[in-house]
DNA sequence: TATGAATGAGAGTTCATTCAT
DNA sequence: AATGAATGAACTCTCATTCAT
């Protein structure tokens, strides 16, 4: 009993922890970010922060692949909706912007790695993992669309990292949500893999 | 004259400090880079910085204004081309695709200031007003390719967003240049306008 | 009844600390030796070491004090031999150095408290009586010995303290031990006093 | 010319660096000297320290290093007195006894490295080298004496060992300098040889 | 003009110690 | 009684910036 409440608390103060990281990071990036701030944040002691991480990286890490998963998710889930292969597109595409739009602190996360491989190779790798598995998840939906002929045909390959370079764009961009914009972007989204 | 000479001189180390801190600062980001790397890499002492440039912000601000000038005296230029509007937007669709693809430590550079606009606000807002300019600059040429039929209906303003989000995102992934690659992409983009 | 239990416990809990203790602070000094190290060795919490000892010099200093208790009834017992003084030195000669070579953590101990008294003034003070007690319990015999010329005649103090210092040359160098090189430290220390 | 004099200040500097190291390491030892007193000692801002030693711990190195070669310089000027080998180890024995007695700092720096080698591998590595070469000078020497019965017989291996424990030893008790104590010293230091 | 030397401010990290349970 | 959680103080080391030459 004591012990499920101590985990619980643990768990708890983690996700502070992390959540405040996430925030400090996504906006500052890792070298800006002090884990002072980090932990003024969260609201506790700045040597607390190492009784649940190892250390700076290890908590950037964590926050990272964190995210990376939340991501690969959410659009595993977006593809999981039946019928045609077009309408999968069409729930990706909806969902990913909507997300991008919304959760301002997604790609900004990701920009510090991929800006600089090199500093986080662990992470680098686990980013390179992440963007190879959406890529070829993408590739088998866009060919079967194209057998359909519900989308223009092209190398599958490079439609998928089309579209991805569209989505990460948006995320860089920070633009302000407005119900009009994302329809918009939405629509010319979807005009990258061409619907007939 | 000796002042010319000078003067000449100046310049020249200043274009060489302007050079590694662009290497410095796009492969690194801000925090990351030292003024003692970026001198070694220039060869001069990192107290000679000093004398070309107030601070180290100063010096960034420096490097990220010059690439904004140079990105927009590029797509000025390939925008410059006689012909249909449309011409105009395939036109600037391949340089810029072009551009980001070879020239990788493009985005890289301003990714910082997009990412913590706060740290650098003076940089911010020349950016913001890059990216206005740039926009404003493609809507009329959009709205005369709608007008004429030659690229699909719908809000100019996002459409020249989405198409700067398409281009952002590809200088973000790092993808590795290739005919075939770049080929698609621009194929891909294009379809961003819905050509007809 | 409850309380001999409770009190032995108390007394087994301390002596696990104090060898972990031993061990640690003799290996690597005190500075370096950490609460949570020495209690994990202990098979403890860290924070229950301070339900045992006031703080980490309190424990130091039992530590140190414990030891040099040891050495004294350890030297005692030897001079206790039956017979002429020059017996009792070979008694106690034999005896110290059997101790020193194997039993390694023994001077390490007392070195950090040598090499630094200033900041152990307690214990320093507590080390320099125990050497003034070993010298002046060696004095009389020796000067028992020379009067029955067993041994070379000279100041009786400086011998004693000629002693001590081979005796903690010794514990300092860390020598392997093996019977042969005993017998030869044995040897060669005897000469210390000049045995006739 | 310039470069003479920078290089001179850069040594000068480098000097009292060295030397506030020498006092401090070798009262309190590494872990309870900072480099902030270092530096105060030095009459040097505490960043400065790191323009001359990459680190403490070279710092320390470098510090131990020159004790360990300017005890070898001593000895070994010792050594090339004139004359049969007892003349020599007399020569030794005196200059070693009065080395240690009056330059207190001496041994006090090697006990944290002897008390400790697993924490300063190279450091231990180069302490063992020098009394190996120490035991090996003398080695020889003791042979020659002890075949023209000038010394007694035995294992001069030990014999050697015996002396550096000797006075490894009177290094370490911290006595006061007194000219009586230090002939006494030698007298019986002399002893442990056995001459004849 | 150009630079090596110098430093204060601040970063991450550790650790003895206290406290609530 | 025993412990995990929490923290303030202190440490090593870095770096942008200033200064003397």
């Amino acid at each position: 009993m004591a012990r499920t409440v101590n985990e619980k608390l643990r768990e708890e103060r983690r996700k502070q922890i992390m959540d405040a990281a996430t925030a400090m990071f996504s906006r500052q990036g890792f070298a800006e970010s002090t884990i002072k701030d980090i932990a003024k944040e969260a609201g506790i002691s700045h040597a607390s922060v190492f009784l649940y991480f190892a250390n700076k990286e290890d908590l950037f890490h964590k926050v990272v692949v964190e995210h990376l998963d939340a991501a690969k998710k959410a659009y595993q889930a977006e593809l999981l909706v039946e019928g045609p292969p077009l309408s999968k597109i069409y729930a990706l595409i909806e969902g990913q912007i909507e997300r991008q739009l919304k959760n301002t602190s997604s790609i900004s996360l990701i920009q510090y790695v991929v800006g600089y491989p090199e500093r986080f190779p662990a992470l680098a790798a686990d980013l390179k993992q992440f963007v190879a598995e959406f890529v070829d998840t993408l590739i088998p939906i866009i060919q079967e669309a194209q057998q359909l002929e519900q989308i223009q045909s092209g190398d599958a390959y490079y439609m998928a990292w089309s579209w991805f370079s569209y989505i990460s764009g948006i995320g860089m961009c920070h633009m302000e949500y407005s119900e009009e914009g994302s329809r918009a972007l939405v629509t010319n989204g979807l005009r990258i893999f061409g619907p007939k």
